[in-house]
RNA sequence: AGGGGCGUAGCUCAGUGGUAGAGCAGCGGCCUUUUAAGCCGAAGGUCGUGGGUUCGAUCCCCACCGCCCCUACCA
């Protein structure tokens, strides 16, 4: 059987006599104090924070730091389960030889003169059986000190219970730190989902699957950074703070700077800054990491998320698609060991993506009960989306369907993409490429040659959530300056007020024809783990402050 | 922002117009292979907050706070 090796040498070994000297434990403050100053902060409950408080002190005195430094493990529980679960009585007592395991308890069972414990550490959990006979007189006295939720070490050997269990004969126990609050209900766990939210450390200690699930972000960053990196790209980060929010079309936080003494806002996409580094000879770039948009809360949206933007010079929107295509399939299936994944009530097949142009969406989802579905030339044609959206309104108003609600003056492919998003949008369920975007919704995005109404642009669509944003890049600066400038004479909370100057000096200097696209690593996470609501793929998402904190009504990002 | 739901012990949950209950956790006791350990005993609550109706409110009504869901917003 293998034997890891150990890393006792890496650190020298402590002076233990100078270091359980006299006095060296003395509490630096008084307990009682410290429960008076905590408990304004309103730590429930009470009682038993200050009965721990006092099994410090009775810890301190049998000659044990509450708080040592540091535990020398030879395998955590989880490899123990892994390596030893199918290991026999007789081979572990063959096989007989030290281990040292740390993990936090979360269980106990003592009878009298002996006691079981669970050990968790690793997502999984070992029991350990401590004997008085074994520990000796003190180091029973310990383990009747401690509670669920404190950290010990454990020496000891590996054997099995009557009941066949594995488990650790226990030779010694180190106090490693003390838990003053009780842990969750054994059985049930943490249910609440605000607490869930709240206090997510205890939701990782009480809720395997939500363990679970950020193991599997943090697997699925990895594969992406693989995909990429073995494709030549190179991984960067660019301003999180911004002189002049772009790349996208959203509210932006402000926060100001005092030594410079200017507001900057929170970057609503690193869309311009990667480009920059196109332009610069960054041929393959990516970034992942946080973007922040001052708008809704919801099951699909929090107001900081995380984006992998990816820039890939000399290629098309068509390559991209073709990319996607490979990179999720490929990660369906490292991830979940399939390319069919159970997302709710139903079954994505990653294995082919349906494409769509957006129109071709429209017509395809119209509803029959609205009358002829539009043709698709018909749609094309100058006022076209606009009728056919006031045809399916008429409808729509009579029979409750979602109502296309238009504010103000909409051009011809604003029109085309309300009525997308009306009808459509929340009907792509099956893993589906949408493409071909208007113009007038996509202001960073390179023109047909055919049709300067549309742009080379697409959205990957899954379970009616957008997760997937790309086109060819526009590298003409004029028509870029152009777009931009109609941008902010549009005007709006969710547009750029300011022209940012510099990017279009960038694309001056001539941006090589790219292709990039932006994925959501949030909504991804959420398909990969079958999870309903984005508050479960994201650890703290965000909430009211706890207690009622201030309602400042003087916002400055929203500027009302 | 609008609609619906929820809020009872640290946790998981019952419950009633007559002032509150269980399990787990915690406390005391018994128990040297248990496992949702068991047995005995004691403790723990401004029933989210504030008003109102009532002789009496945790329950009914109103407002507020927080969370969840739907809708809206989010290219």
């Amino acid at each position: 059987m293998p034997h890891p090796p150990v890393a006792f040498h890496l650190i020298p070994p402590i002076d233990l006599a100078r270091f359980l000297a006299p006095g060296r434990f003395a509490p630096l403050y008084s307990v009682s104090a410290f429960a008076e100053r905590i408990f304004p902060l309103e730590f429930e409950p009470r009682d038993q924070f200050e009965q721990r408080l006092k099994k410090i002190e009775e810890i301190r005195a049998l000659g044990h730091d509450p708080y040592p430094r540091e535990f020398r493990w030879t395998d955590t529980p989880a490899a123990l389960v892994e390596k030893f679960g199918g290991a026999t009585g007789p081979e572990l007592e063959a096989y007989k030889r030290e281990v040292r395991v740390a993990g936090r308890i979360v269980s106990i069972r003592l009878m009298g003169k002996a006691g079981f414990a669970h050990l968790q550490g690793a997502g999984k959990r070992v029991q350990i059986y401590v004997k008085k006979d074994v520990v000796g007189e003190k180091g029973f006295r310990l383990f009747h000190l401690l509670d669920l939720g404190d950290s010990i070490g454990v020496r000891g050997h590996l054997f099995r219970t009557k009941t066949n269990e594995l488990s650790i004969w226990v030779d010694e126990i180190f106090f490693l730190a003390k838990a003053l609050l009780p842990l969750p209900e054994k059985w049930h766990g943490l249910t609440d989902v605000e607490l869930r939210y709240r206090q997510r450390y205890l939701d990782l200690i009480a809720n395997e699957k939500s363990r679970q699930i950020f193991m599997t972000r943090a697997r699925i960053i990895q594969e992406l950074r693989r995909f990429f990196d073995a494709r030549g790209y190179i991984e960067v980060e660019t301003p999180m703070m911004h002189p002049i929010p772009g790349g996208a079309a959203a509210r932006p936080f402000v926060t100001h700077h005092n030594t410079l003494d200017i507001n900057l806002y929170l970057r609503i996409a690193p869309e311009l800054y990667l480009k920059r580094l196109t332009v610069g000879g960054f041929d393959r770039v990516y970034e992942i990491n946080r973007n922040f948009r001052n708008e809704g809360i919801s099951t699909q949206h929090n107001p900081e998320f995380t984006m992998l933007e990816f820039y890939e010079a000399y290629s098309n929107y068509r390559d991209l698609m073709d990319v996607n295509e490979q990179l999720f399939a490929l990660l369906a299936g490292s991830i979940t060991g399939s390319t069919s994944i159970k997302y709710g009530d139903t079954e994505l097949d990653f294995s082919k993506m349906q494409r769509l142009t957006m129109r071709e969406a429209i017509v395809k989802y119209w509803p029959k009960e609205a009358g002829e579905a539009p043709q698709v030339e018909k749609l094309a044609l100058p006022g076209g989306a606009r009728e056919a959206t006031s045809r399916y309104n008429a409808w729509a108003k009579k029979s409750g369907a979602p109502y296309a609600a238009s504010k103000g003056q909409l051009t011809d492919g604003e029109w085309t993409g309300l009525l997308f998003e009306t009808i459509a949008e929340d009907k792509l369920v099956q893993p589906t490429i949408v493409y071909d975007f208007p113009t007038d919704i996509s202001p960073l995005s390179k023109q047909k040659p055919e049709d300067p109404s549309l742009t080379e642009r697409f959205e990957i669509i899954v379970a009616g959530m957008e997760v997937a944003n790309g086109f060819s890049e526009l590298n003409d600066p004029a028509e870029q300056e152009r777009r931009f400038l109609a941008q902010i004479a549009q005007g709006g909370e969710e547009m750029p007020k300011q022209l940012d100057l510099d990017y279009i000096r960038a694309l001056c200097h001539g941006m090589p024809p790219t292709a990039g696209e932006g994925i959501g690593i949030d909504r991804l996470t959420m398909l990969l783990t079958d999870s309903p609501s984005i508050r479960d793929v994201i650890l703290f998402p965000v909430l009211r402050p706890e207690g009622g904190g201030e309602s400042s009504s003087t916002s400055e990002a929203h500027g009302r």
